[in-house]
DNA sequence: AGCTCTTATGAATCATTGA
DNA sequence: GTCAATGATTCATAAGAGC
């Protein structure tokens, strides 16, 4: 399987005309979030912020397949020493725009950013919205599994009088099927809290999307030889980390820097995949697009 | 000092009317979530849900003082495949009340609820809504502060003994302050995500609210001797709470049957409180109104 | 007294069945 | 059709039992 990385320049709303209708599997990205400091990376004002937003949603609403999953990492700042309420008014226009707001993940930072405020603790979590077209969207569960405490351990050394009661209550036809797949679960499946460390990147920018962070959605939410979706870039994790999982992928960013920063790191994973000998993988690198 | 603790049955719409203007330290709650069940406890339509709770929110922002603070605990609930929109909805009709959204707390439910569905896992997390009437509301940060990881109290244990030494030898030199300084940050300000399990009540009622949930937030907002206030009680864990901790509470509760429970709950305390000889901490339980 | 092991159950959600 | 009730599924925690 031939894997493609697609590292584009510009303005989502322009480049993301250049793609299909219904041809994506998973977007994710984490937008610049809105900030009353104009100047700054893609600088936002709170109160445009949705009328921003909608124009570049309508073109992710087009591209996602209907089995297809937008993952949005957003988190409101703090305003004049209220929390703004513009991810919530996203939200609601994001729904009337015609997508299903089918969940909020919490991404707990573990190693949140430090500070003492006289008024407000440290904000160690960011929002995870996931959006879809269509209530039968794919997902994969089994993938992102998580092995059981050591509670279950001992339960399922002996399973419990109430376990074999409820197993019984059931059709009798079952009954084996049943207790084969208690004994089988070492795993159990994750909630919607996840706990994972921000990467502190002494870098030039704040890479704060931890790789960690796109494994898990595309782990959850698309196949091998998917195509994900990261219309804001930055310096290019999500394609990173989608073409190591041997998933298709592209990536939008406007700024010069960050964009060929991506690039430098596609390079990069292309010299290492030859180095370990799997280069047939990735055949075609950049400027492929999808049509 | 006494304290005391008020438990009242009706509607907190109805029976808030008789609590003074600006006499409430912290309100904390955690109310009927809306419910497309209508039968069950308190069960509001979701699309009704902003009307019902405004009037009442009306009555919390007059008897709150302005350096008070009001703790909301909700979650929205899944109806036909998506999560519903009542919360958002709530937040942004609140501001347009007067109130200003300070911060939102993660309260991260460690046992959550079991369950496996095609297209979710489990729901480990709840809102803590905290909104205030000014932005100079009192916040007793050093009260909640936690105990530092096992990475910090090595390093703590040896600079102390090093610190020691080195005391002992100049002592007049001024440097013990030093010490203590170092001595005092054994502990470190928490974050806006708890973790706290659901207490699983053997019970009749179910007790979500574990009792670490208001004390937190207690001993954050309120100093000895403040007001706090749980306009929906249930079984009064909120009271039982503040009692415990020396704070005077209000309790409403509009069934019989919590109401009842709470009621007994405040008597149970007075006994051990009896048995524990601190029994001058209590002179006044329940019907001791405000004014 | 201090272990280990057992058991009950909870602000859940979905599919199915019945009205 | 729509809407309401019922059953099945599932895991972390703590109380209780056993040793």
């Amino acid at each position: 399987m031939a894997v493609i990385t697609n590292i584009l320049k510009g303005d989502c709303l322009d480049r993301l005309t250049e793609v299909k209708d219904n041809s994506v599997d998973l977007i994710i990205t984490s937008p610049p979030y809105a900030d009353s400091r104009v100047k700054t990376y893609g600088g936002i004002n709170p109160e445009k912020y949705v009328e921003w937003f909608l124009p570049r949603s309508q073109q992710f609403l087009r591209v996602l397949k209907p089995s297809g999953t937008f993952i949005l990492n957003i988190k409101e700042k703090v305003v004049n020493g209220e929390r703004s309420t513009y991810v919530l008014e996203l939200i609601l226009a994001l729904r009337k725009q015609g997508w299903l707001w089918t969940e909020e993940f919490i991404w707990h930072k573990k190693n949140s950013y430090p500070g003492k405020w006289p008024n407000r603790f440290r904000d160690s979590w960011e929002r995870l919205l996931q959006f879809n077209k269509t209530k039968s969207f794919f997902m994969n569960q089994e993938a992102v599994m998580v092995p059981m405490g050591d509670w279950a351990q001992t339960r399922l050394k002996n399973l419990s009088l109430i376990d074999l009661g409820r197993d019984e209550s059931k059709v009798k036809s079952g009954f084996g099927k049943k207790v084969a797949n208690w004994l089988s679960r070492s795993k159990a499946y994750p909630t919607n809290v996840l706990h994972m460390a921000t990467e502190t990147n002494n870098k030039n920018h704040s890479a704060v999307f931890p790789e960690a962070l796109p494994e898990w959605f595309i782990k959850l939410f698309t196949k091998t030889g998917g195509w994900v979706l990261d219309p804001f870039l930055g310096s290019g994790t999500t394609t990173r980390v989608a073409s190591r999982m041997g998933r298709n992928s592209i990536g939008i960013e406007i700024l010069e820097e960050y964009y060929r920063a991506a690039l430098r790191d596609v390079n990069r994973l292309d010299d290492k995949l030859v180095d370990n000998q799997v280069y047939e993988q990735i055949t075609q690198v950049r400027h492929i697009y999808v049509r």
